[in-house]
DNA sequence: TACAATGATGAAAACGTTACCCAACCAATC
DNA sequence: GATTGGTTGGGTAACGTTTTCATCATTGTA
């Protein structure tokens, strides 16, 4: 019940092994009578090549290790998913870790994959200003693609565009006369966060709407994330919500209900990277929208590029996000 | 800028590269001094075991393939993200792919997967009636754990109890006076979507509500999911409504809007695995709900303990489902 | 004291593949 | 007819581990 190596293969169609290798990896090198011998034997014993040997010869895998704090989180996964389908149809497998959102399992993750030799890493990183992190990442000897973050490290970048839909909203929500504005976030230091928070304390000012109300709450107790109750009562309250991720979003869905708020008659709300699910509410919530099958094939495609040649110079490519009007803004008469 | 291998570690530690291996691998058999002369010698070289080469000598790769229509659907990125980390405590790494549910490619994935020696297999298929599929997982000579799925091959079993949960959500619809009841699926031939519509078909018959009616709806194009008019109007649309996943929980509550029909006032809806999005709604759907966390973790434990040893008898765990009562439901007063 | 048993280490071979170099053959050219 | 050059194929070594067996030193026992 052995696996037939390259040996047998050679000794059925009565060649050396070093043709059969020659017909997997460059059969326009051999003659295609023998060609065709060899592919017969290979068929006939179901052979496949051993990539841990071959690996050992050429030092390549064939593989790509990718890492994100949060595979369960769906716009990870449409760019998990996306980037596998990409890679795997250059005859590269993917490598899946997640971090949890703790930087010390992504250094762990990092040498992990430097062990497994991994020709290239795609990353989600949890926290911009760790250090050890940092030092993991550029002490990895192989390509790099950095998603959404802003490091300094060596790498090809897929950046999304936070700055320019989240300005959009806020005059947005200007226009239709709020007054007062928040964005509930989670309190991670990474790029995303970091642009949507400058980008709506900037607009809002440019709008004459500030100060804007940041409401940032941890990241990593997923559960139980209630917001407070000055969020939605008092004369302070904000007339408009802009919230970060489906979980946020169900945080500020349930803290109207609970103060029977309804949207948008008291309130007008905006989901980011909400996805599919903005349709789920009544009415539809209006959303900024990224196209993560995008994001995931572009970072593949980076990675290969930068297998096919490392002089290359760092490749960035930044992706736009979109605002997506439903039915969850109005015109308030608040003051 | 060589990476340095397990005879550099030898010649800086003064010991043989066969010392070097027992100290990585079992480390109890060398002497507490040399141990730490080699262990110094690893960090200062920064030394990570060539897992190539040390899988070519052991045909052990310590790494598992997870196989999966969907990636990007949020319970399999629970699974996934659940079983990739049991499966890292225990020193293994998760290749994944993505079938895009086409069985064909499902069959390419295992040829792929065998390719690259894992040493196990935890899938989900996306068509339990594929000939194909089912010989190539039969050929395939490694450990088979199935997720949810009824197919003749000898594997260990990760399941899902659908049926008594399904029962439930009958009699509480016809509980609260529903006498014409939906359920909406995709049109797949695997486990749940099977075993949800015998539950609900014997526990509608039993309790006098008979016949039902069962809506199918193409997987694949997933775009577009329009429910038929008759659906939601006309004299026979059912009262209430049972929807599984996300997507058509989407469709139905569309469906609604347009027909300006409330929940739960006109009509009653649940959901089926549609997670933490059920609270998305106002009001909340109730819902039929499954710990995929456990799920991913059962997987992975019933392959380590396969990969433990090969001889044990097959395992079947049996997970329950749980029914979530929200607002979504209510008394009806259709006759 | 001699001998067996135990423990710590090393030498050599093997895993399956590819890189490198060379040989044989044939055709084309001088 | 000798030389050159291209095509096709093979022999050998090497990749970095672990396995197997042997060696040597040390301890325990009769």
């Amino acid at each position: 019940m052995k696996r037939s190596t390259i040996k047998d293969v050679a000794r059925v169609a009565g060649v050396s092994p070093v043709t059969v290798s020659r017909v997997v990896n460059e059969p326009v090198r051999v003659q295609i009578e023998t060609r065709e011998r060899v592919l017969q034997a290979m068929r006939s014993l179901g052979y496949s090549p051993n990539l841990a040997a071959r690996s050992m010869r050429t030092n390549l895998t064939r593989s790509i290790g990718f890492l994100t704090p949060e595979l369960s989180s769906p716009t990870n996964a449409a760019v998990a998913q996306a980037a596998e389908q990409a890679l795997a149809e250059a005859g590269y497998t993917m490598l899946v870790t997640s971090s949890n959102y703790r930087p010390e399992r992504e250094v762990a993750a990092l040498e992990l994959l430097r062990t497994r030799r991994v020709d290239g890493i795609i990353l989600y990183v949890s926290d911009e200003e760790d250090a050890a992190l940092v030092r993991a990442i550029e002490g990895s000897d192989v390509p790099i693609v950095l998603l959404d973050r802003n490091l300094p490290v060596s790498a090809d970048l897929v950046l999304s565009d936070h700055a320019a839909a989240m300005g959009e909203a806020v005059r947005y929500l200007a226009g239709l006369g709020h007054r007062r504005l928040a964005l509930i976030q989670r309190d991670l230091r990474i790029r995303p966060a970091i642009e949507r928070r400058r980008a709506f304390t900037q607009a809002a000012a440019a709008a004459g709407l500030s100060p804007v109300r940041l409401v940032q709450l941890p990241a990593r107790p997923l559960a139980s994330k209630t917001l407070s109750e000055d969020l939605f009562v008092g004369a302070k309250a904000p007339s408009a919500l802009v919230a970060e991720g489906v979980p946020l979003l169900r945080a500020v869905l349930q803290g109207l209900r609970h103060y029977q708020l309804a949207v948008p008659r008291d309130r007008s709300i905006i989901g980011i990277d909400t996805m599919d699910v903005s349709s789920l509410t009544t009415p539809e919530t209006t959303s900024i929208a990224r196209d993560f099958e995008v994001i995931g094939r572009s970072a593949a495609e980076l990675m290969l590029r930068r297998l096919g040649d490392r002089d290359l110079p760092q490749k960035r490519i930044v992706l736009e996000s979109q605002i997506v009007l439903k039915g969850s803004c109005a015109v308030t008469f608040a003051i």
